[in-house]
DNA sequence: TTGACAAGGTGTACGGACGACACTATGTTA
DNA sequence: TAACATAGTGTCGTCCGTACACCTTGTCAA
């Protein structure tokens, strides 16, 4: 962080913008949230989401790309715009518009992210106990949560979460934990299969003792389209 | 608008924020969009979405509905936000982020929306054969488009584009041009009042020479809910 | 007055999708 | 080789969505 010596003005007062990223990931069976511990005031030493103020010659999504791959170490994942965030007095130093995104991350990725210059601290949070969250986070993150969920119904989303190969076991687990509730495995199969957005690698994996599992792979990893 | 004396500075450079609403409505059995004619460069003459400058100490929902009303007159109707643009190049003038929203309004409402001190004119256009526009404004309404009839699948929202009182024949007229197919009678009906959302006001409408339609209004004209 | 007109209003039957449900298969390990 | 643990598989009933045609009722003109 450089300390300008040269300022900016304009003829008519103009907000600051931000973006803000929900980065989900799903771990040991848990819907997961990754924040950052703001090192500088306001806030100080609150979790918070990770994301920074645009450049002048940025684009949004490059902005949240670069504030999540600088504060986290994250990048090439799912990132989708969520919702603009612009209520008067949600950050006490100036007027700051926030345009948020949503990220999903593979389960496996980024076990341990790096914290950057202006986070104390970096980790993975479960859904169902985060902390105190500084600014609006807290609604950022409800708002992300239903988009996440409203849109595991009707897209192909769930396979953002999952790693490059993996079994129909483990995609059950993950459409469990976002649904919240149990799914009848012989149905789940039908559907999924039925989608023919997957197909099997011809591998087995094998883990405890027990018949190994058929590996899958998605077909087209990095589309996320609309079913039905 | 006033000429303000004073500047503001910031040390670092800040973009500029608007607002711009699509507005929908439906007129003579065709979608109609809401444009305004700039009055000033840049894109002097052409036609754009209403829309204009966030004030530093205002909501975003509030910039929304008071340009809305400033250049078109239009209030008091369903807003909401759709997605924010923010390209680098996308105003000549300056770096701008455009928080856009889409309204829907009654059929009836509005006949001639009165133009405002910056738009040389302001008209409904239908969506099937619209001018060419400023900035990335057809984005936007693309857009817009894609997200109304989405919604018009799981959410009322197309009571939104009725009038107090209408006729089961008229709803079924605004799914038939919002979807760009015909439906079938019987099943329209069935569907609709199987929702339990309109009830019937026990007044005829009478016009033609023909049997008189039943009036039904909705029974919370302001909601709009998710369905299935 | 009556008959033609024009839109309003109504019910049934079929097919496909989704959900409930229980047992066999197979590799591991003791 | 037997117990264990997860993998993997098919049927049947129900509900929802869709296809489809005729009678009703007020108006208007002859």
């Amino acid at each position: 962080m450089r300390a300008p010596k040269e300022t900016f003005s304009y003829p008519y007062p103009h907000p600051a913008v931000t973006t803000d990223v929900v980065v989900f990931t799903i771990r040991d069976e848990r819907l997961s949230i990754l924040l950052v511990k703001r090192a500088n005031p306001p806030h100080q030493g609150e979790w918070a989401l990770p994301g920074g103020f645009l450049a002048i010659d940025e684009d949004l999504d490059a902005c949240a790309a670069r504030e999540l791959r600088e504060e986290t170490g994250i990048s090439g994942v799912y990132l989708e715009q969520l919702y603009t965030f612009g209520a008067t007095h949600r950050d006490p130093r100036e007027r700051v518009i926030s345009v948020t995104y949503y990220a999903l991350v593979p389960q496996d990725a980024l076990a341990t992210p790096r914290a950057a210059s202006d986070a104390a601290d970096v980790g993975w949070h479960p859904f169902e106990k985060l902390p105190d969250l500084a600014f609006d986070h807290a609604d950022i993150i409800a708002m992300a949560h239903q988009r996440l969920v409203a849109k595991l119904d009707y897209s192909t989303i769930a396979f953002q979460f999952m790693p490059e190969v993996f079994t129909l076991s483990e995609l059950q687990c993950v459409y469990e934990v976002l649904l919240n509730q149990s799914l009848d495995k012989r149905n789940f199969r039908k559907r999924i299969l039925s989608l023919e957005l997957i197909e099997e690698t011809g591998k087995l994996r094998r883990s405890g003792k027990h018949r190994p599992a058929r590996e899958y792979r998605v077909k087209h990893p990095k589309r996320v389209e609309i079913i039905k």
